[in-house]
DNA sequence: TTGAAAGCGCTAACAT
DNA sequence: ATGTTAGCGCTTTCAA
């Protein structure tokens, strides 16, 4: 492996004119240059990247402390890690991710006090991450992607979840709904302090009642027998419900199960829309779902360069900003059945008494839509 | 930041008996040792990665190679990570994850040449994979999850495809089932050389061989539309089939929306067997899939183990391990509803005209047992 | 059982 | 515009 004294040697400079050459730190006039580079080339020299960083002391390694469960990561993470990995990249960075949860907390302050890392990049963040303080006392520059309950003094990129809600209830409430029922994270999560699900659940709340129209929410557990519980417990609570809002991308699949199992169709009998949901998660159930999709991969880019900003001006001002999610229509969501009033139409009335053969027969007049 | 230094000084002994402390590479006296360790833990030293690592060659790294595709991480592959994870903390190591696949050459050259990385592990190995001539080249030992075509002289953990196959095929065979279609990756990724889409495809065809059936494959994209259309295929060519064996997790959902759609109940009309896939994935189902649940954890741990023996051997001996995946039955597979002689039954006869409706009936009947 | 000191490969003053 | 050199914080001979 060759080393920066044999590019020197080589090209008949001094170590620290390779150096400058490679890191741009002072002008180097032209014909240096060629010879050094030209040196490196010949040699296929690679500098090293730890005895950079301890010279420097800047590793130029961010991390991304991403906890993950046993449900794996889904498209929308995913989108997050590629537009931070390329925006790290293209910035001369690596980006490791590193699965770390808040239960992991000796593993976190082993990585943050090494000084391996120039930042770190934090997900699923709870209203009181003690991540946040583990890297604040090891002195790493962070960036949250979402946040804490009092973000003040940190920088952070987030969905905008009030308005990914408004944008969904405005959608069902456009399309002729009244009963609309939120199917939210578990009450455990919420009880956490889960900031996603709180924030949903409140923004469901009031946008709801600017409507005019009476909240329900119901948690679920990140599982599709949860989901299929939380749509019977619907049921029994709003009878006449004609539209479901779910954020727990698990339940939803339990929920459409449930709906089918009782000869609900989708969306003529319920409407469903997922929230912060993947296209290709959505493409997923059948009809596909309407989805508010994330807006991960900007999310991701936008928090690389905010974290990089604080790395290279040793903590620049605090950037703090809210995408919201974009709605997209699909297969899910179509008008009630009965606009806020089903006893009125007897076709209706007939299909509650025998769901199951009236959807099959609705079904296959709709078949090819899908 | 106290540095090893300030420890010496306040324990009163030399820079190198406290690097022999923490190291253990040479015996240091009781008394010694606690004196040292009772300064570190007042000054709450911490060892500069960076600095450790160029001293001893050795960055205590490892790197998890692990191509995101825009589909996310599965359980199945969560599973693996988190069991590599802790294997490496538990031997004092860090395992961070770069997303790095195939076509990422560049930034791979970069990160394998720079000596960050004491070992990789590389996932997702195509059967003539780039990235491990890229590491070999650059002397980073590697272990393979999956296996090159010709893996000689390469250590590698995977999956027993043949037995995990065989299992299934058995499993379905062992139901009486007779006319059964294999669902496999994509046509691309077959002729891109992946590795599991080719042995599962050549094991199929032997175990079905062997019982005397004929095999049927069809290959499918990683989407729910691939997979809806993948069953129509398998219908058309194979009008009297009674189980399909999937591979593609995305395909099955569609597949799933297809029978649906098409009024034919699982498992009544045609049983479901997934490859490859963890139970919170088979649980989105409606049924639940019977499935082949991978040992990730384990394959984790075993390829971290293997990968540390070579590092820290400089190079010991090739290990290669294939664990089966096990069979985990669920709703979606049993019997298939006529015995290998559905021209003989006159109620087949009839729903082959119209199955439409005849399924809706049947499934009215056995809605309650989902 | 311990200490002294020479690097590891690079960066960044300080010179010129 | 380029060269010289003192570290960065640690490991690891070589000595004692």
């Amino acid at each position: 492996m060759a080393t920066m004294q044999d590019v020197a040697r080589r090209a008949q400079v001094s170590v620290s004119t390779v150096s400058y050459v490679l890191t741009g730190a002072r002008p180097i006039s032209q014909a240096t240059r060629d010879k050094v580079l030209a040196a490196m080339a010949e040699l296929d020299y690679q500098p090293n990247a730890l005895a950079r960083g301890l010279a420097s002391r800047r590793s130029r390694i961010l991390g991304l402390l991403l906890p993950m469960d046993e449900r794996g990561i889904g498209a929308t993470e995913t989108a997050f890690v590629t537009g931070a990995t390329s925006a790290a990249v293209a910035a001369g960075y690596h980006l490791v991710l590193s699965p770390i949860g808040v239960g992991d907390l000796d593993e976190l302050r082993r990585l943050a006090s090494q000084r391996i890392l120039d930042g770190a990049l934090l997900m699923e963040v709870q209203l009181h991450d003690p991540r946040v303080d583990v890297l604040r006392e090891a002195g790493v520059p962070t960036v949250l992607i979402g946040r804490t309950e009092d973000p003040s003094g940190l920088s952070y990129v987030d969905i905008d979840f009030d308005r990914t809600v408004r944008a969904a209830v405005d959608h069902l409430v456009g399309l002729g709904h009244r009963r609309i029922v939120y199917v939210n994270h578990s009450a455990d999560t919420i009880a956490e302090g889960y900031g996603p699900a709180l924030r949903t659940r409140d923004s469901f709340t009031a946008a709801m009642t600017e409507h005019g129209l009476t909240p329900l929410m119901i948690p679920a557990e990140d599982s599709a027998a949860s989901g299929r519980a939380a749509l019977a417990s619907a049921l029994r609570q709003e009878p006449d419900l004609t539209a479901v809002l779910a954020m727990n991308e698990s339940a939803v699949f339990g929920l459409l199960g449930e709906l089918s199992t009782r000869g609900l169709t989708v969306p003529d009998d319920v409407s469903v829309v997922s929230m912060v949901t993947s296209p290709q998660v959505a493409e997923l159930a059948t009809p596909a779902l309407t989805a508010m999709t994330s807006p991960g991969s900007a999310l991701g880019r936008i928090a690389v360069q905010t974290l990089l900003r604080h790395v290279e001006s040793g903590d620049g001002e605090i950037h703090q900003e809210l995408l919201p999610c974009v709605l997209e229509v699909r297969g899910s969501s179509g008008p009630p059945r009965t606009p806020a009033a089903s006893t009125t139409d007897p076709e209706a009335a007939d299909e509650r008494s025998s769901p199951g053969t009236e959807a099959a027969r609705r079904r296959a007049a709709t078949r090819r839509r899908a």
